[in-house]
DNA sequence: GACTTAATCTGGTATAGACCAGATTTAATA
DNA sequence: TATTAAATCTGGTCTATACCAGATTAAGTC
């Protein structure tokens, strides 16, 4: 098994990129030229680059080419701190870009949720989060408009939680965390610029008030080569 | 784009199986036949079920041939539950299988996190866990002989967490989580008979006892379509 | 220099075929 | 009937080639 010519191309370029011979963010050559210089067609290379890519250590970008993977951001729901303040800690450079917003009326499981009527209105809001320029992260919400009235006017680019304590002295608390690898959407995998079929890390939030409203339900869609989910379980 | 072969047959093959045409743990037609029926290449059709076992709907076994991806098994740390038990609760049925057990000294880190010397002993134990009957998680942990001598005597198929509280009067209590989405290493997708370069969840648990000590260093890796992770963050 | 256009390079999709090794089934044998 | 051996079926790996669309670069033009 061992010997087979994509494993050993994968070994090959795992080696390169642990040694940092081939930085982070760097370009790999092109599909074609790793084949003539191992002498192998672009469909063996493809499938020793899409391993390296579920590994984690190599993406790509849509008919540019292949590039090693920076490293992951240590995302840390229970720290209860925002997006744009853990990338920030860590050294990396936060951007959000918000690509819809709207007012329209809750669903079944939102209105159950926020204990609200169906059809009541809620803030509807569609973000695009980068780190090192690099889109990582597409986040769509429902914000609960009882709670946070006049919420649509303000800046939805900037950091929530600042917002909510700012603007409305309220804070994050309890929250409800699913995750579920699995491959994006292909509308989140095209706003993220990744080839549809890529696997991905699927996180559906419900976040609460001190007095267990429900603030907001986030559906969160990342780049699965891009977090590393820290939690500590403390009762 | 959507117009593409292999994106067509993947919509062919998620409606039948949202249907339940095709049932949970039910065998796809090969490959070859596949192509056949809608004039396709091999190397087409597979990137259509490629795409659809990223996504998590349809899984192989080697050589054998794909099948319908079952429910998967949710998996919340916070409930402090063995791994028998809330398999069993969900309505399914669990199996574990011990592939190596042995006493070896600590290296660094889990000397470090045990407050023990470095060499000191510390039993390693590997298993396999299988939802009915099919193997969706590989363990391999480092449990602390200290606190729980003599425990490389009983049967270590059985739930830790009963075994520690029946035999040494102990519960599992806060734990320190980390996930990270990845393909496995190849030793953990043999044992689980996956194709290397498949996606998986890693996840490392450290299991303190009441008193902050560390009973167990725990290394997780599962097929990336059999479990959601389901967290509650209250503090 | 600024702008436009054309050539080139990139990965994305697809065809047609081949051989392999393990799993399964069928046929032959004791 | 039980066992063994052979044929067949499966996905796994790989070659060779082709055309496409978007991204980038080079060349030409004003």
């Amino acid at each position: 098994m061992s010997t087979h010519h994509y494993y050993q191309l994968q070994g090959y370029f795992r080696e390169l990129i642990e040694q940092k011979t081939l930085k982070s963010g760097s370009k790999l050559p092109s599909e074609r030229e790793i084949g003539e210089q191992f002498k192998l067609t672009r469909v063996t290379v493809r499938q020793a680059l899409q391993n390296l890519e579920a590994e984690g250590l190599i993406y790509r970008q849509n008919r540019k080419g292949w590039f090693v993977t920076p490293p992951a951001v240590i995302y840390n729901p229970s720290s209860h701190l925002s997006f744009n303040l853990y990338v920030t800690e860590q050294g990396f450079l936060p951007h959000t870009e918000k690509l819809m917003q709207q007012i329209e009326p809750a669903n079944a499981y939102i209105a159950q949720l926020m204990n609200i009527a169906e059809n009541a209105p809620v803030l509807y809001l569609h973000r695009r989060r980068s780190i090192n320029q690099r889109p990582v992260l597409i986040e769509k919400m429902y914000i609960n408009l009882n709670l946070l009235p006049g919420i649509e006017k303000e800046d939805l680019t900037q950091s929530l939680s600042q917002l909510l304590k700012n603007n409305y002295q309220r804070e994050y608390r309890d929250m409800d965390l699913v995750f579920k690898s699995t491959s994006l959407p292909s509308s989140a995998a095209n706003e993220l610029g990744i080839s549809a079929g890529q696997p991905g890390l699927h996180i559906e939030r419900i976040n609460y008030t001190d007095d267990k409203q429900v603030l907001e339900v986030d559906y969160e869609f990342w780049r699965h080569d891009a977090v590393n989910i820290n939690i500590a379980i403390r009762d």
